[in-house]
DNA sequence: GCCGTTTTCGGCCCGACTGTTTTCAGTCG
């Protein structure tokens, strides 16, 4: 039983328990010990093997490494088990209703014996629900506008596609003339790879006019809340929006706030609290008397903390880094020197050689590889070795021709199903550069598809796995690989990992970059880019990369293409 | 259920908004 499974048995333990109104800081610890399993680079079956107390994971105790430790060896979790015996998973669909919550789903399930989704809709139809202690007409028109909304199934978006919304609200609102300072916030801000709900945050002395521009946008569809300092929005293509105003004082306190993440703030706010301290979003204060709160750096600063950048604020190591001194200095876009993934026209890109050089060029890259697939990939028109030596061949002299820019002959070759490589390694050890993946089989058991991408790092011509999970966020899952494994293996080979920085993939994710940097495996960040314009993409995966706090040295491709050859330890220059 | 330089019990972040209330509980972030 792996990490993932693990957490979502602690997860659904948590869940019933808040059915029953269980002690809230049991659910809670709970709910802390699934998170911090899940962003635990070690897997538990291997640190059970090393004989490694479970209790080093912040937020598991005795008492749940002992059941831990059961449930990994055994994949049985009695508690569980019985839980599940008192609350049946179709209860539990209530809670997923926006605006249920375990007080009224218990309420619902126990006064009117609603079991399922289905059942609720019937009782809020026959005005079942509003004649419940607690419950009113609103409430049940509430319930079923919630229903309504879980059926659409609104899934998250891509980083991508929320900056697309930001920006345009963005120039939008701050056409306000009341506006004095606007900012997105929430998970957009920390760089999530995908965004639930947009967070907007406003100084202004007039928050009613701002809050009655904003409902005056073309594309809402709802007004979902509006009190005086605050209003909650949904947008007709889903997303929801919360805007919040403050005062100019309290910017900096509420910025932290609405960045979030919740456990970040909570750890804030506890260790305000042991210096009898309250932060909330108006600032930080001692007794009544505010202190601070203008800016981030002011709030921290009275915590003796450093700033924090947005994306490490995630309650993973950022505290422990900041008081050991120790904060990372992050990646920067403009650190990329180079772009080791990309297409062309000779297999299924959509520019030619000459095309994608003057893109990087005219983004100020120093060097690129070239990595067309491979024959086995023949709906993109794979290229064999005839047609690879030739498109190499085209490379040198077009690198003759070139000042100060470098492209190297590389190649995207395919793992293939049953083992080994799709290209022979003679044709292999003639490139700059190889980024082999797994594009077929990608439902073969984890033992499977684990010793395949293993046999690829052994290859002495292979640079790098690329997209190493295979998902694509909202609609493919990652394949089932054991990333603990393979992040060894590419450490004992001095074989690189790709973050591919397609907005839809962006694997290996911050997660696993974090877990690369402590194996020692550097990462190198890649557009895969099919045409010109997604040389761009390279900025979604350097807000992975710091997101798993990886600086410059971390990151391969903000080296030079000569240093990069000396991390990779292999062949004569070029 | 976790945690500890206010340690083995008694805490556990904090506030906005809504609806059903007539002072507050529930939900959300």
């Amino acid at each position: 039983m792996n990490n993932v499974q693990i957490a979502a048995c602690l997860e659904e333990t948590a869940d019933i328990l808040e059915f029953q109104a269980a002690n809230p800081f049991r659910v809670r610890a709970y709910r802390n010990a699934a998170r911090a399993i899940t962003e635990w680079p070690e897997s538990i079956a291997s640190m059970l093997a090393a004989e490694k107390p479970l209790t080093e994971i912040a937020g598991v105790g005795a008492d749940l490494a002992e059941k831990i430790a059961a449930l990994s060896m055994t994949g049985v979790f009695p508690l569980l088990e019985e839980l599940r015996g008192q609350v049946p998973q179709s209860v539990l669909a209530l809670l997923r209703v926006q605006g249920l919550g375990p007080k009224k789903a218990a309420a619902l399930h126990k006064e009117l014996k609603i079991a399922s989704l289905d059942e609720l809709r019937e009782a809020c139809e026959a005005h079942r629900v509003r004649e419940l202690k607690g419950f009113g007409e609103k409430t049940e028109q509430a319930i079923l506008a919630g229903l309504a909304l879980a059926s659409t199934a609104h899934e998250r978006m891509l980083w991508a596609e929320a900056d697309e919304w930001v920006q345009q609200l963005l120039a939008y609102l701050r056409t306000a003339p009341h506006v004095e300072q606007l900012q997105a916030a929430g998970s957009y801000r920390r760089g999530r790879d995908t965004v639930g709900d947009l967070d907007f945050l406003a100084v202004s002395s007039q928050p009613k006019e701002v809050m009655g521009l904003l409902a005056e946008f073309p594309e809402i569809s709802e007004v979902i809340a509006r009190g005086p300092t605050k209003m909650s929005v949904r947008l007709a293509k889903g997303p929801q929006l919360d805007l919040r105003v403050v005062p100019a004082e309290a910017f900096g306190a509420a910025l932290l706030y609405f960045t979030g993440s919740k456990d970040h703030n909570v750890v804030l706010r506890g260790r305000a609290k042991d210096r009898g301290l309250k932060i909330n979003e108006y600032g930080v204060f001692e007794g009544d008397r505010y202190i601070a709160g203008l800016t981030e750096e002011d709030v921290y600063a009275t915590l003796d903390l450093p700033w924090f950048p947005p994306e490490l604020r995630e309650a993973r190591h950022e505290f422990e880094w900041a008081d050991a001194g120790a904060l990372p200095e992050l990646i920067e876009p403009e650190q990329i020197q180079g772009d080791l993934h990309m297409h062309t026209t000779e297999s299924d890109g959509q520019a030619s050689l000459e095309e994608m050089v003057a893109g990087a060029q005219a983004r100020g890259l120093k060097y690129i590889a070239i990595t067309d697939h491979s024959k086995r990939v023949s709906m993109a028109n794979g290229l064999d070795g005839r047609r690879l030596r030739k498109q190499w061949a085209q490379i040198d002299r077009l690198n003759e021709k070139l000042k100060g820019f470098t492209v190297l002959k590389g190649v995207e070759v395919d793992i293939l199903e049953k083992g080994g490589l799709d290209l022979t390694d003679d044709v292999l050890a003639e490139a700059d550069w190889v980024v082999a993946s797994v594009h077929y089989g990608q439902n073969q058991p984890r033992e499977q598809i684990t010793k395949r991408i293993l046999e690829a790092l052994a290859n002495p011509y292979v640079s790098a796995i690329a997209h190493p999970t295979g998902r694509l966020l909202n609609r493919r899952n990652p394949y089932d690989v054991d990333l603990e494994a393979v992040l060894k293996a590419a450490h004992e080979h001095g074989k690189f990992m790709e973050l591919n920085a397609n907005p839809s993939r962006l694997d290996l994710d911050d997660l696993a970059c974090a877990a690369a940097k402590l194996q020692g495996v550097p990462i190198v960040i890649s557009t895969d880019a099919h045409n010109v314009d997604s040389l761009n993409h390279i900025r979604y995966g350097v807000l992975q990369a710091r997101r798993a706090g990886l600086g410059k040295a971390d990151v391969v491709n903000t080296h030079a293409w000569k240093q990069v050859q000396k991390l990779l330890g292999k062949r004569s220059a070029k």
